[in-house]
DNA sequence: CTACCTGTTGACCATATAGTTAAGTTTTAT
DNA sequence: ATAAAACTTAACTATATGGTCAACAGGTAG
């Protein structure tokens, strides 16, 4: 019990240090690009002396890394699954909600997810592509069973899931410019809804759902 | 005459060789960001010393500015005008259609667009802002007028260009992760046709024209 | 021919930055 | 109490990079 507690205690300073760091990164990554980060704006974001930082982290690319770990891990979380009971109405209901609330909970994931596929996915390892392929040809497949089914119309599912995705992911990613446009300081809760039921409705009567 | 020729001349030299660099630079930028893109692997790529680079540009900014600039300025270009005579369906048609073909033309110029508002738009003038705000309101008002007439269902006009602008951009700016998932090397002539159709076809059956 | 303008380029420099090291301090284990 | 392990940090180094400069080339005008 008293090894179990120190090393928790322990286990809490390296775990609280490396995500003060892995939150301080990602800020910066998104504001200045992998380049333009550097180890010491990292910490003093983080409030850490530089060297703290490579003590936690080898070395430049390794938080960078782990950033886009945390991102991924965060996605996977945060996309909850849609299955064949739902049918193609519900599914649509819960992918946008889903992805929608992601992207105003956790813009900074989103911005740095874009800026690396942008950018040709150079950090990006092969498992993490390959999975999201799958992933979404094993989602199409659903909506295609769904459309010889005659439950809903017949769109080309992988451009729908393209569809959901980028119009989603969008209110993340262009922030910046959505607030100009709509001459505002910030998001505001109302907003999220809107947003959601804005989208589910456009994509369901494109789909002949509603 | 002899003197415009030769003005000409030496014109064409200037206006060659940064153009070169122009579209060296909008590849380095988009593959490495702005901090990443050294002045030497633009020169590299434009096959000129970096001096000279420096000769037609008189720094690494002045060169982003100018992409920057180019990028808008083929925005404007490219997407077509919006008329109240158009109707809504004929301009969300005109929309879709010039958007997506500048997507398939043009994706280094997305790409870069949506790294520098991704980032914040640090580098982004105030008219641009200020333009862009003022493009999206006034076409958001036409499509607002067509609602009012019963042309089209009442859906929120803003969102509805966010949503085309989304759809539409995400082939450039994702491309990487789109062919990675259709497992294709490069996008083919067929898929631009593709793409415009499916969105339409969404999109307006979203707005309840078809 | 000469003066001049445009363009070309290698060499150079100041600076910023990733990463190392070594000397310390604090915490934990026995 | 003591040794070991974990953590902290200032100082340092090697390198990469933006930008300058001075020398040079080629063509043009008078």
């Amino acid at each position: 019990m008293k090894n179990n507690k120190e090393i928790k205690k322990t286990g809490n300073i390296r775990v609280q240090s490396q995500h003060k760091i892995l939150i301080a990164a990602s800020t910066e990554f998104v504001l200045q690009g992998y380049k333009g980060a550097t180890v010491q704006s990292i910490a003093d974001r983080a409030g850490l002396p530089k060297a703290n930082i490579l003590y936690y982290f080898k070395n430049k690319e390794n938080i960078y890394h782990a950033v886009l770990e945390h991102t991924l891990q965060m996605w996977d979380e945060g996309i909850g699954d849609i299955t064949p009971e739902d049918g193609p109405k519900a599914a649509i209901e819960k992918f946008i909600d889903a992805k929608v609330r992601m992207s105003f909970k956790h813009p900074e994931s989103s911005k740095i997810y874009a800026m690396e596929i942008i950018q040709g996915a150079q950090h990006l390892k092969d498992f993490a592509r390959t999975y999201q392929r799958k992933w979404v040809r094993e989602k199409a497949q659903l909506f295609q069973k769904w459309i010889d089914n005659g439950e809903m119309r017949d769109v080309d599912p992988i451009h729908l899931i393209f569809l959901i995705w980028s119009s989603t992911q969008h209110y993340a990613d262009f922030e910046t410019q959505i607030l100009t446009i709509m001459n505002r300081a910030e998001y505001e809760e109302e907003d999220v809804e809107h947003v959601i039921s804005f989208l589910t409705d456009m994509i369901l009567r494109g789909c002949g759902l509603k």
